[in-house]
DNA sequence: TTCGATACATACCCAAAGGAGAGTGAAGGT
DNA sequence: ACCTTCACTCTCCTTTGGGTATGTATCGAA
């Protein structure tokens, strides 16, 4: 059976109607954000900038902790370009960068607060989880 | 400058205090549960499974939309490791098996639900920063 | 004169993520 | 005797993520 005989989705669901008033393009975007978003940097970036306010580039490294400077340009790059971090130049030698959360930046760092609280409230229930789905494995 | 010259981290700070009361541990345990939870997949077919209740395997995929079928597999089997799904499977020809929800995930979706709502409500925002940004690049 | 501080950029490399496609197994329809 | 269904698994293969090492600019201090 030849699964991907569409375009590059395994299930082919062309003759059916997806769901009814759900704008695709909305919907596309939203999951866009989403990927870009929910990306572990970002997200514990956005924590050291919201408990600490202004940092400097290499203060957001070690609050956020192990981070390479690789990631920590990268990701800072993106969410300056996502409008989630301002990035003040102080043109000074040696060089000195700010960056501080934005209004939008800010409204995420609420917007997260949540998955941080779930994650801190059930990461024990998870480790019960894990150790007894690993014993199901491990017999049946 | 030999950056990386202590473990694995380029920043040195282990001649600084940290922070204080913090637990180093659970603050490791909360990042990995991020790191895991915080996936775009997961993300995905949490809201697929919040939405539409109990779905079978290929329902999933297709409420999910363009997820591949390896991708698919993998994360239904993290998030029933993790506990967040019940997997029940219905010892019949051809093979039937459903997927729904348990309380920790119904919980996890809530928590969640603040960044899909922030996505929607700043989709057409980040477009903008992004043009922005892009325009200010351009230029120099 | 060389060093060190700061905020990167760049290049090299490896490992993990993830897509494409084929295969599997058993029952029921034609 | 074949095809179809479902929920996978398995094997390639390409893309991306991400670490390490090094370079750069400039100034003041040693």
């Amino acid at each position: 059976m030849a699964q991907g005989s569409a375009a590059h989705n395994i299930f082919d669901w062309t003759d059916r109607i997806p769901e009814g008033p759900l704008d695709p393009v909305l919907q596309a975007l939203v999951r866009d954000i989403i990927g870009k978003v929910a990306d572990k940097w970002t997200m514990l970036i956005l924590e050291a900038l919201e408990e600490h306010g202004t940092l400097r580039f290499t203060d957001v490294g070690r609050k956020v902790g192990d981070i390479s400077q690789k990631m920590l340009t990268k990701t800072l790059r993106q969410m300056e370009a996502d409008g989630l971090v301002e990035r003040t130049v102080h043109p000074v030698i040696p060089p000195h960068v700010d960056y501080q959360l934005t209004e939008m930046g800010r409204s995420l760092g609420g917007a997260f607060c949540g998955v941080w609280l779930w994650a801190e409230a059930h990461h024990d229930q998870i480790e019960a989880s894990r150790k007894a789905f690993a014993a199901r494995q491990a017999e049946g």
